[in-house]
DNA sequence: GCAATTTGTTATGTAAACACAACAATTATT
DNA sequence: AATAATTGTTGTGTTTACATAACAAATTGC
């Protein structure tokens, strides 16, 4: 069992202008990590990818897919 | 940053009649590896929490949460 | 009853998530 | 242009998820 897994952070983050840094330190870790995250360096712990999800409202799915997620354009060609 | 993680692993399996091993099996994780996170004794990462979902057809959040899960009896009393 | 399946326990090893630091590169602000 | 903020890179150390094994206890089936 070793899967990719895509995840829309920078968007999530980008949408309301937060910071890796405000993130980091929203959902208690350091800073470097949400990078790293962000670049599929690593994948998070089920509890880290619960607190970023529930901080920005969503579910976990909504951040964290076994399938790459569909780009902006991409998106708001089918409704939705 | 270290929350507590409920899950509701064993009810899922409960629920449609399937042994650990078995769906050790289905996520391709070790039989062990099942009971101890329905025991608690360590989180699943995020990339098992998924498979886990994905496999019972429902969201994460609907296995696993910070907040303790309602019993059987509690959740049959208020409707749904 | 016995046998088989399921579950629980304990122990050891490994890989990877995350902490922390230090600094380079890039982008934004004034 | 200079300064600040954000992001990227590299490295080292610790913790823990997970693998594997071996076996005990409990449960289910015949």
């Amino acid at each position: 069992m070793s899967r990719v897994i895509h995840n829309r952070i920078a968007m999530f983050r980008a949408d309301v202008g937060l910071s890796r840094r405000d993130l980091a330190e929203i959902v208690a870790v350091n800073p470097q990590t949400i990078g790293f995250l962000e670049r599929g360096d690593y994948k998070p712990s089920l509890e880290l990818a619960l607190a970023i999800a529930e901080h920005f409202g969503v579910a976990v799915e909504d951040i964290f897919a076994f399938q790459p997620f569909p780009s902006l354009s991409e998106q708001l060609k089918r409704g939705s």
